[in-house]
DNA sequence: TAGTAAACGAGACGGTACGTCATGTCTTTAT
DNA sequence: ATAAAGACATGACGTACCGTCTCGTTTACTA
């Protein structure tokens, strides 16, 4: 029973230490140099690895990129949870784009650059990176859909493509525009719709 | 009178038909193989011009890249205008997102990834492809809020973002999900707000 | 014990193929198409190798130019050695006349152009192709100065000097003038001297 | 009669003041920065004009190095004359040997090393440095050999070799050692022979 | 005194080679 | 088997000059 995790494969051992090394530096080269320094030259030279080990072990540079981001984030996205969603939301909005004005905003921009035309790349930052964070979206937004907050016909993906597309192509186009007030605006107009709204009903809402 | 029109730089003019060469190979590149393929030494190759000639005169890769896009699609942005700014901006909506499913599309997502890192293309690419048409697409939300269409205390800079946003970054992330029934649910979804409609009002509305 | 032989420096050590067929190709190019023809990349073409390996192993073009000379004549240079300094002296200048008329010719001649304004090449080709040579053909005169065929206050270095210089000038400026009988009309001029021999006794001479 | 001289060409005759211009800057650069800075693009932009003006006049880059060469040394060129040919051989060597220890011997080194592969600069600096030079010193030889004071058999062609092939070979190689006292040295070595006096021995040798 | 022909500057252009950088593969030794 | 070290082929980079070209302007001399 206790077999199948018993087996381990003959030889020395991956060492667990080389790869938190690596995974670090390059980490710390993506935020320090941005797309640019981010080479597996410079990664190995800072880690102190040799290319093959680094070779060995990550498919591509983008695939190295999206782990070491993974690592270095890891705990940075337990999102608050209340009773409404629709301050969740908002929450989560807020918390993500404080995110993204720091350093790992540099290193996202640097991921979907670098994703475009490696589609090894694309696969692992949308499968690894993106997708979790957008199945607990959803799973907010499915929650004001059921409590009443948000419309019971809502695209639940369009909306988060709205929602996360603007914040994200902000920080492609002009990353130094990107604030919590932004963020604010953003969603009420997602929210409420740029429509007129229906005679003699609008003046309340607000 | 006519002086300062005929105040011509001495030396040899600038070959006209070689810029053109240049872009026409350009545009090719970066069409055929994407971001991979687009090397000043294949562009030289192809336009049968010498690398120093395009090193004189493009700053940059991103710079030559964004004229080569510019140059290729000038006449690809007619609008149409009608007397319904909503009709006009799902129209546009529509234009925009069948350009991004041809050639253009991977061209764009090449640029946007090669602007990351290169202020020179960044500012290049901003202020000569997107701002025209962004300035184009505010007078048309304007449009609409003055004519009863949109809300009248609309934030037009964030509702382009809000739109806009949405549609690169499917082009960014999911390329393949980008069609037309999509921009219509997108377009309903920013129009009309996620939120549910006060009570007794929304029934009839969508 | 044998610890000093037995340091090994880690990585991959040098492949002797590659340095031979690099320094193989340098060697024919060389004799080819002289100075002209001698380049990096067309090194590198022919030897099917890269550029970056010919920069890690030698600093310059000369220098790589020298040590594919020196390889190539690394056995063209042992002199016949008989009781007479003078006899020997002769052979030895014949002989490198014989070499100097060949493509070895061409060779030092571009060695020598090459060594003006480029130190590294200069130092190269002294110490490694003239020095040795030059060491033997003093322990030559002084051979002869030793058993009374020259004069006994001569001074070597000088004497080289003119017998060399006199040959390489030749090759410099008139290579096809250079043969075995300006060789022997050469060394008669320096052996016996410019000058009217002290009366009563050159009379009988000549 | 005086037609052939007349007839001049129709158009704009050609600038001397240009022409002096280039061939200043020529050997400014030339001794400064050695054949390494002599590009005729720096002629060009040092001289103020145009690369085309040069091409026009001077077939090759060694071709305007000889000229300006012999512009910037056409007087230093006058060697005294007395009754002795050996002492004016000595003055005309040591006089040389100044020469060549200033920026005139770099230059000389360049345009040897330039001539070695562009046979036009081997014409242009033979013939019109070398030869006149060499023609006046075979005359002196020839006054030594009149007047007793050099052997009347004397090859003077060989001699001349000697002579100024140890000169020329010890500024291409050790140019810091070249100095008057070693130029007493040779003369002295080339004039009396390297070989041991005859007293009772010249009749076997030889 | 106008026309014309070449000189001259400026600088664009197609090239060649440079020396450097990063990639990804490989060979070797040590653990 | 894993890892470090580093050699190696590949191919693009951006730069320096090359020699040729096309301009507009200048400078004589002819007609």
């Amino acid at each position: 029973m206790a077999a199948a995790a018993s087996v381990r494969p003959p030889g020395r051992p991956r060492c667990d230490a080389t790869r938190r090394t690596i995974l670090a530096a390059a980490y710390e080269l993506l935020t320090e140099g941005g797309a640019k320094a981010f080479t597996i030259e410079a990664v190995a030279a800072r880690a102190g690895s040799a290319k093959t080990t680094i070779y060995r072990w990550w498919p591509s540079k983008g695939a190295l990129a999206v782990e070491a981001f993974r690592e270095a984030n890891s705990s940075a996205f337990a999102y608050p949870r209340t009773t409404s969603a629709v301050a969740d939301l908002r929450a989560q909005l807020r918390q993500l784009t404080g995110t993204l004005r720091g350093p790992a905003g540099q290193v996202i921009a640097g991921l979907v650059a670098e994703m475009q035309g490696d589609e090894e790349t694309r696969r692992a930052y949308l499968e690894d990176c993106i997708g979790p964070r957008r199945a607990e979206a959803r799973r907010l937004l499915e929650r004001g859909i059921a409590n009443g907050e948000l419309r019971p016909d809502l695209d639940a993906d369009v909306a988060l493509d709205a929602l996360y597309g603007a914040l994200h192509w902000r920080l492609l186009t002009r990353p130094e525009a990107l604030d919590e007030a932004w963020v604010d605006r953003m969603l009420e107009v997602v929210l409420h719709g740029m429509a007129q709204a229906p005679t003699a009903v609008r003046p309340d809402a607000a």
